[in-house]
RNA sequence: GGGCAGUUAGCUCAGUUGGCAGAGCAUCGCCCUUACAAGGCGAGGGCCACAGGUUCAAAUCCUGUACUGCCCACCA
């Protein structure tokens, strides 16, 4: 006997294991030299500060899933890993922990600061990188990246440049977002807008000359103060004589003037608005096309500013509840009502962002956006497709990209100011004098650049680039990027566009942005919510595979996913299921791996429905994945592996081996072993360790070396399997047995009582498959004696059912309900007859007969056919039951045998 | 205000080009049949959100409606 495996398969163990074999033997660490066409991913860089959460997991897993099943493909695979420095996220990290020392990042200064950092990253920064290795991911740790590192830093600078230099990335004052936490400027896309209840003041702005006095609506009082000018609609009747006159600030008592714009919604509030060219993006709008006066009255703190009067020194909070109050008391108030309007909040703190205006550095993305865009689908093809317009109208409206940030950790601008002359020097490495003039005085910028920035040359930058390395030339462009939909802008698109720029082709062959997993009631998962599924503990509970499984089985493209516990605890079953087939297999097999038997020859009828079904899961499993259907891909192997090898082909193959015949055990074995094998190696990318384990322990022929699956190619096809009629009779013989099942189970009697049965076969060919397939029927449907034959009287105290044309006779003896099996055949014959007038409805219709194309047709005359031939067999039958019925008497019981 | 999804069994969801509505879990029977009780064998359960239209034929295609969710957006 072969190797036995333990009772219950232990996840933990076993995956300790595999990990460790695959890190050290270097398996998933290619050469640009291997042969094979070339596939390659970048990991969507997880935050170096991160914890594994369930997203990572869906994303790694399918991943792992393409990756194992293109090398099984025979293609040259790598995947890399890495973490992204995740300035702003990383910086509140480490602050926080200062914090608690009661110090402040000021306190340390920039450069201890920074090294306060890097230390964090050295004692905390792995944790992530071993939660990817706890999933089973095949990746390429030697080729371990991080945005940081010297190599991406050089890349970072490089870009940097040359964008300058094509005048691509440009510096100059625009208002922009500021988080007065981060106490940085975040891009538009940084900032979330939320919905939330406000307030809309109606104030009065009295003319300067005279009585009269404009109404403004405002949300932000506290902006006031920096008002430049009052605006209307120019066509708007009753503010005409108005346009071009001055009004007074109300409380501060400046004049500013009235405006027209056509900006401006006659419809809203009053149709007059007040002009905050510093403090409101539509306002600074306003400004430069009018030409007002910018004045600046909140700081980077969120405090009012000197210029602000006599609110300076206020948070903005306390200055808008002053100035409300001081324009009631001034007799200016004309009202307020509430209104519901979006407030933009820091994607990473969650504070109130404020409007500022700022010297800041863009990149002219407006410009590199038309590349992108051409790009899909043609050059790159997206998953699901119906992203495809969201991602063009990004495109299309997308504004100049703010990149710069006033925070201390991330790549620092390469950009100096001459101290003496003001020359601007952007250079790759730091300049020794002023090229302008010669002085020595330079100083670096102080902001750094957004993190994705560095993210947006992650499938070039960690091949190597700038350098035209060997595995540059062999990977890039990267066959697929695998990631949430909810990085579309920040990343995918910000890739597409620096990979055309700067290697003349987009970085991916195609994009498959996968759902978000959201919890069992639909809801987002958090911490704050508390409603988060821990992949590591579920990792614990159930193991790796499980958890996998539970993912790709859910991933059904362009649809969220929920997850709860069950799930997972449920797709556990399936990877027991597995292991406990192959127990059985292995418990039945030699010690070395059976000998080839030639199955395109004579085989038993199972045997040619198991392989051609085998035949049929390759192909589909394949077929998934290149589509990235991972669900139809999980769910094909599940079927195959519980409802057809373990349900059927392992029940049928019990005789087999018990068989006297030994040439007939020794092909059952070569069947199980080879069929086993080959589900190995389809649910291997799905579920690499029960898969890797069970391989180990699967016997190899004698002389011959165990392998590791993960080396070993996709299953090829066997064209000499594919068997379609024998696979319909094998099927017809399975409704057989069922019938027999389902009339015991009706009838209440155990499944464990081997009963007689009669079969009426329909035809010569039916006969002949029921004699060749006796034994599996008698052992499968539990008989203790079948009679095959069509001539045979049937008993009239007998159940009945019809299989595929063939009568199912069960003769009732001892305790059975004879009135039980009436009402079974009446309810048989109901669902027969509704069918029947369905289809004949069907075919009396002149219109279907000769409009639906004939293979349509020819299919609904057969199956009225085979319908009309059950409800007659079965009807006849009926009388004949009624009659033993009425023979006999009270007693409702049969006693035929 | 625009755009995109979703609405199918009690729950969570599949359903490729229109052609007999499926799975898992849950429920209800019967079984400890020597791989697995984390199991086996059966069963019940659906106006495919609503209203129109196209078609011989619609869960599927078109139009509209109603909810639900997401994304984008400069009504202060």
């Amino acid at each position: 006997m072969a190797e036995t495996l333990p009772k219950g398969y232990e996840p933990q163990d076993v995956e300790r294991r595999w990990r460790g074999h695959w890190e050290k033997s270097g398996t998933f660490t290619p050469s640009p030299d291997d042969p094979g066409e070339p596939y390659s991913i970048v990991i969507p860089p997880p935050n170096v500060t991160g914890a594994l959460h369930i997203g990572h997991a869906l994303n790694l897993t399918l991943i792992d899933v393409l990756c194992r099943h293109a090398r099984q493909k025979g293609k040259n695979v790598l995947w890399i890993p890495g973490t992204d420095h995740a300035g702003i996220s990383t910086q509140n990290v480490v602050e926080r922990a200062l914090a608690k020392e009661g110090k402040s990042r000021k306190d340390l200064g920039r450069e201890a600061f920074v090294e306060r950092v890097w230390q964090w990253r050295a004692d905390y920064g792995h944790r992530i990188l071993e939660q990817i290795a706890a999933l089973g991911c095949s990746v390429d740790w030697s080729r371990l990246r991080f945005t940081l590192d010297d190599g991406l830093s050089a890349a970072v600078r490089k870009v940097f440049v040359q964008l300058y230099n094509e005048g691509l990335i440009y510096r100059g004052d625009y208002i922009i977002n500021w988080c007065s936490r981060c106490h940085t400027a975040l891009a538009d896309d940084e900032v979330e807008h939320e919905e939330q209840p406000g307030r809309l003041w109606k104030v009065a702005y009295k003319l300067a000359d005279g009585d009269g006095e404009i109404v403004i609506a405002t949300t932000r009082p506290e902006t006031i103060p920096g008002d430049t000018a009052v605006c209307v609609h120019p066509e708007d009747e009753r503010y005409a004589g108005l346009v071009g006159r001055r009004v007074v600030v109300p409380v501060l008592g400046r004049e500013i003037p009235v405006i027209a714009d056509s900006y401006v919604d006659r419809e809203f509030g009053t149709g007059a608005l007040k002009v905050t060219p510093s403090h409101d993006h539509n306002d600074w709008l306003l400004g430069q096309r009018h030409g007002l006066e910018f004045l600046q009255v909140i700081d980077e703190d969120g405090r009012m500013k000197a210029e602000s009067g006599p609110y300076a020194g206020l948070t903005k909070e306390e200055a808008r509840a002053k100035i409300v109050a001081d324009i009631a008391a001034a007799g200016l108030d004309r009202g307020e009502e509430p209104l519901a309007h979006a407030v933009g909040r820091c994607y990473r703190c969650h504070t109130v962002v404020e409007p500022h205006v700022s010297r800041q550095w863009f990149v002219a993305t407006t410009k590199m956006a038309p590349a992108a865009r051409a790009a899909v689908p043609e050059l790159t093809r997206l998953f699901p497709e119906t992203w495809l317009k969201t991602y063009y109208h990004w495109l299309d409206t997308i504004r100049d990209w703010c990149i710069s940030r006033q925070i201390w950790w991330g790549h620092r601008i390469p950009a100096w100011t001459c101290e003496r002359c003001g020359e601007l020097i952007v250079a790759e490495t730091a300049p020794g004098t002023c090229p302008r003039c010669g002085s020595t005085e330079l100083v670096q910028d102080e902001d750094v650049l957004d993190t994705w920035f560095s993210s947006a040359l992650w499938p070039f930058s960690t091949l190597g680039w700038p350098e035209m390395t060997p595995e540059l030339k062999r990977w890039y462009p990267t066959s697929v990027l695998v990631t949430g939909f909810d990085i579309l802008f920040f990343w995918v698109a910000r890739m597409m566009m620096m990979g055309q720029h700067f290697l003349g082709e987009p970085p991916f062959r195609d994009i498959y942005l996968h759902a978000l997993v959201r919890d069992a009631q639909g809801q987002k998962m958090s911490k704050s919510k508390g409603n988060g599924i821990d992949p590591l503990a579920m990792i614990e509970k159930y193991g790796c595979d499980a958890l996998r499984f539970t993912l790709t089985a859910f991933a059904a493209m362009g649809r969220d996913i929920r997850l709860s516990e069950e799930r997972i605890e449920g797709y556990r079953h399936f990877v027991n299921k597995l292991w406990n087939a192959a127990r059985f297999v292995l418990m039945n097999l030699p010690e070395s791996a059976p000998p080839p038997v030639d199955l395109s020859g004579p085989v038993s009828l199972h045997e040619a429905w198991i392989l051609d079904r085998l035949e049929a899961v390759k192909l589909d499993m394949d077929q998934a994945l290149e589509d990235y259907r991972f669900n139809d891909a999980a769910q094909c192997g599940y079927k195959f592996l519980w409802n057809e090898f373990c349900d059927w082909y392992l029940e049928l193959s019990k005789p087999d081996m018990a068989s006297e015949d030994p040439a007939v055990r020794a092909r059952a074995q070569y069947v199980l072993w080879l069929t086993l094998r080959e589900i190995l190696l389809l649910l291997h990318p799905i579920m690499p360790f029960v898969t890797a384990e069970i391989w180990a322990a699967l016997p190899v022929p004698a002389g011959a070396e165990p392998t590791d699956i993960a080396l070993e190619p996709y299953p090829p096809a066997r064209p000499g399997c594919v068997r379609p009629d024998e696979a319909r009779a094998m099927e017809f013989v399975q409704g057989v047995i069922v019938a027999v099942r389902t009339i015991k189970a009706e009838l209440g009697i155990s499944p464990t009582r081997r009963v007689r049965l009669l079969l009426h076969p329909g035809d010569e060919a039916q006969a002949r498959i029921l004699e060749q397939n006796r034994v599996c029927i008698e052992t499968l449907a539990r008989l203790e004696e079948l009679v095959i034959d069509a001539a045979m009287p049937a008993p009239k105290a007998a159940a009945s059912a019809v299989a595929g044309g063939c009568q199912v006779i069960v003769p009732l003896a001892g305790a059975v309900d004879l009135a039980d099996e009436l009402a079974r055949l009446d309810k048989e014959l109901a669902k027969l007859e509704k069918d029947m007038v369905d289809v004949n409805r069907k075919l009396r219709n002149e219109s279907f007969v000769s409009r639906a194309p004939a293979e349509v047709v020819a299919r609904e005359r057969e199956r009225a056919e085979k319908i009309t031939d059950a409800r007659d067999k079965l009807a006849a039958r009926r009388e004949l039951f009624t009659e033993a019925l009425a023979e006999n008497g009270e007693a409702g019981t049969a006693s035929a045998n």
